[in-house]
DNA sequence: GCTTACATACCGACTGGTTGGTATGGCGTC
DNA sequence: GACGCCATACCAACCAGTCGGTATGTAAGC
């Protein structure tokens, strides 16, 4: 029978061995291993390591979108709501080690961001890609709280983004999810605040 | 005498290379090239290139740590308002291309914390070091301006340098600091927001 | 129905260059 | 003459990428 599965497994052992590792230190020869194919399947699908590296990001941003298009987070009829719920589901999935809960995009990007521009800008994509489905829900907060103020729809999107990419760097560095999870709390107390939301039905 | 020790010369070849092209990436011949050495050089101070990368985070935190006690937001008589100063220095800092103004600890840490733990050590010792020094200014903030929430100064001075860490990611996917930029403005009214200062005078 | 031709999916031994690390020896200073 | 400091030469392991090959399916030609 034909086997049409060893890109797809070479995609997942990327993502799930770059995360743990790193990019550069995790060999072609180590990933063909971890999906159980061959050097010749490798290069059959992928011209060479880089274009991996872009082809998961973009497939890390096809299983994440998907993962975020089905949440329960775009249930509640006030966007504001939506949006709270939202950090609410992030914060949720800070759960197991770092290398299982931490952003493809986001390490990938450390390290080719000034050599590969072509890994740079899948990254970015990703992680700009998955902000931009924030700002329907967070515009529309701001007109139906009556919020304004010297910052955009978009640049509140992307804050979030920076709490979370740094909380799994601080997550990194202890080995645990908890300080990534006072962060989350932080940024769900800011958007409170802009909004002015009470606080008191928080979950922590 | 002109002649720099060669010990100082690679660290801080590793500490400028590395946040460029990250720490797996990076060649111990490279290092010797850069800083002008030659690889016995190299291997007669560092017993290994892991080695080199714990004490260049031991570098990394020495010499940020003497910028962080020269600067100027020490000198608010208001606790909170050397609290926002320092976030103004550090939205200062994000001046140049991301790989200039970049944490080398975040960037090495990401690579390294589920393969060598002395790294990862370093490393967070290098962060939550420096977020120790900010915990005296938010305590004193939160007593004088009577401020109590389920939060800690401890756990807002970690959420501070998450939020700049990720923005360092953000801003290495756009190859830009401007949407580090907007991260720091969002943090800094946060603060705000916490502690009940007005934002007019905010310098964005 | 059978041949021929070609395309896709994959295998694994191989290669040339690069890697982190070593062995050894020179040189200035105490 | 011991020792810190550093240079040169070298090595085994590992690296990304190559290449000739096999297995399977597909489709045209007669």
């Amino acid at each position: 029978m034909l086997k049409l599965d060893a890109r797809i497994k070479l995609l997942n052992a990327a993502i799930e061995v770059v995360r743990k590792q790193g990019y550069a230190a995790t060999s072609v020869d180590e990933l063909c291993k971890k999906a159980g194919v061959t050097k010749g399947a490798f290069f059959h699908h992928f011209e060479s390591k880089n274009a991996l590296a872009i082809a998961a990001a973009n497939h890390w941003s096809e299983t994440t979108g998907a993962l975020f298009a089905g949440a329960p987070y775009h249930a509640p009829a006030d966007p504001l709501d939506r949006v709270l719920a939202y950090i609410d589901f992030r914060r949720e999935l800070l759960r197991g080690t770092p290398a299982e809960f931490t952003c493809f995009a986001g390490t990938t990007v450390q390290e080719a961001f000034a050599t590969n521009d072509d890994i740079r800008a899948a990254c970015k994509a990703s992680i700009f890609g998955h902000a931009e489905t924030l700002v329907a829900d967070i515009s529309q907060a701001m007109r139906h709280h009556k919020v304004k103020g010297d910052w955009t729809a978009l640049s509140l999107a992307l804050h979030t983004q920076a709490v979370l990419q740094g909380a799994f760097v601080l997550a990194k560095a202890t080995g645990d999810a908890a300080v990534a999870v006072e962060s989350a709390n932080h940024l769900r107390r800011y958007v409170e605040l802009l909004f002015n939301r009470s606080t008191k039905d928080k979950s922590k």
